[in-house]
RNA sequence: GGCGGGGUAGCCAAGUGGUAAGGCACGGCUCUGCAAAAGCUGUAUUCGUCGGUUCGAUUCCGACCCUCGCCUCCA
């Protein structure tokens, strides 16, 4: 069965063939660096991650690159207002979105673009003097270069806009007066006093590039001409995609990327996320202020197929929490039987279809909810009967959930058992094996307030972090 | 106003023209020195509302209600 995907463009789910056999070039739009990411944010970039891991999974060799904006409207007010250089305000939360990728098992791309790199820098230009060149772009007044969505037919074509349409009850900003058409978007802006020392020498004057091109001259510059699939959060459907489909291709005339995935929005506890309904929460809001591990987030983020909405709730991290506790527990038990496995050979059988089941529904337009209803099922039907567990089945079982594991990233950290925590479990087992029950609930209340909480087992003592 | 999503048990959510996956929560049971944990197990005559097509619709069609996104630099 072919993996399929539903594409933006032509609206359908199509199958998934790489320009390249073997080869898929992804390009994921990143963070502009002004602040820390949300987890809004995150979700897309989880969603990200998640096919890359799906594919690689699938046999592919992805390469990927995701950009990082350091230089807008934004990032330039905030280091304006700071008093600070460009680069010295953004780099801080280049770095804490570097923490943050890690803190959810994000895989890194190959590459991360900072778009105010030189070479960069140089490859927008260029691309803007060849659309200068060809026509599609055109030199206002005040330096700025627009682009000429007159000159490019389809434009339009991703978001299924109608041109026509777009321009009733558009105010025309002050700043860009001197556009043709309301619609043609800045290749080029020219320096502003409002921008200070922030400017670049181009053909045209001393400025800065639009945020659309740098993503046009990132991702043909790293990945080619031509890429196998574009992704984004929905709202960068319009005007962001469409207007680097009217740029690239306009510099290349080849299509631009084949396929176009974008995972809708998530809403917190049922509503918009907004500053101002005190439900907007960054990473570390959650992680460090409200005790979730990134793991949990993680799960919470994944757990819904990227073209439904998500509604991200406290209730659903602790959902998260549970489940995965299961999956903790099932992965213990399994990994002690396959520990005296004895043969390599190691395929249960009975589990086959089950066990496709997984990867079957992520090529399913990664059906992630579907994927992980496999896991559950495999997960309670080898409960059942897990007194008759073979060392060897076991071992099956734990080579496809190492399959599993690589795509889902939920892997539990095996924490590392202070000595002091050691000591003491082990003088508990002592007093037990002499019965001595007041002794053993001190010790595994002592225990407690050490961190980690004590279960007792047929096979003995278990340790989970408090 | 235009375009596009979504409304399925207490919560989060799959899914299909033929009679509702999975997770969490909750109840029952097993296990157990106690406790906790863990495991098994039960729980939607019903899929926003009203019509229509059909032998049969949650699934197709129409209308309506609610909600989310985009409509020029927001994942």
């Amino acid at each position: 069965m072919p993996i399929r995907f539903f594409n933006t463009f032509s609206r359908q789910l199509e199958d998934f063939v790489p320009l390249e056999p073997g080869i898929v070039r992804l390009y994921t739009c990143g963070p502009t660096v002004y602040n820390f990411a949300h987890i809004g944010n995150f979700r897309a970039y989880v969603f990200e991650d998640l096919l890359q891991r799906h594919l690689e999974y699938r046999g592919y060799r992805v390469l990927r690159v995701m950009n990082l904006t350091d230089v807008d409207d934004k990032t330039i007010r905030g280091c304006r207002a700071a008093g600070i250089p460009l680069a010295e305000f953004t780099k801080p939360f280049k770095d804490a979105f570097f923490e943050d990728l890690d803190a959810l098992r994000i895989k890194r791309a190959q590459h991360f673009p900072e778009a105010t790199a030189a070479d960069h820098i140089a490859r927008m230009i260029s691309m803007i003097e060849t659309l200068v060149e060809k026509g599609h772009a055109y030199r206002a007044e005040d330096g700025s270069v627009y682009f000429r969505i007159r000159s490019f037919p389809a434009y339009g074509q991703l978001a299924h806009i109608v041109l026509d349409e777009l321009q009733a009850g558009v105010r025309i900003r002050s700043d860009e007066y001197e556009k043709e058409n309301v619609g043609d978007f800045a290749l080029w802006k020219a320096w502003d006093p409002a921008d200070g020392d922030v400017w670049w020498e181009s053909p045209w004057g001393r400025g800065r590039p639009g945020w659309h091109i740098e993503c046009s001259a990132m991702s043909t510059g790293l990945l080619g001409p031509q890429l196998d699939i574009h992704c984004g959060g929905e709202d960068n459907i319009f005007p962001h995609h469409e207007a680097e489909i009217a740029q690239s291709e306009c510099v290349t005339e080849l299509q631009f990327s084949r396929y176009w995935l974008h995972c809708k929005h998530l809403q917190v506890e049922g509503a918009k996320m907004a500053k101002s309904a005190g439900n907007f929460f960054t990473l570390r809001d959650l992680t460090k202020e409200k005790g979730w591990s990134g793991r949990e987030v993680r799960y919470a983020l994944l757990s819904v197929k990227y073209r439904e909405p998500l509604n991200f709730t406290m209730e659903g991290l602790g959902a998260a929490r549970s489940a995965l506790g299961r999956i903790d527990e099932w992965t213990r038990k399994i990994r002690e039987i396959a520990d005296s496995a004895n043969s390599a050979d190691a395929d249960p059988p009975h589990m086959r279809s089950n066990l496709a089941a997984f990867g079957q529904a992520l090529d399913d337009d990664l059906n992630i909810s579907a994927a992980l209803a496999s896991v559950f099922d495999v997960i309670r039907e080898t409960n059942r009967r897990i007194e008759e567990i073979s060392p060897n089945e076991a071992k099956g079982l734990m080579t496809w959930l190492d399959g599993v594991q690589s795509v889902l990233g939920l892997t539990s950290e095996e924490s590392e058992i202070p000595q002091q925590v050691r000591d003491l479990v082990a003088q508990r087992e002592q007093a037990r094996l002499e019965k001595d029950w007041k002794t053993s609930d001190v010790l595994r209340d002592k225990i407690q307030t050490l961190g980690w909480t004590i279960k007792d087992s047929k096979n003995g003592q278990k340790l989970t972090r408090a």
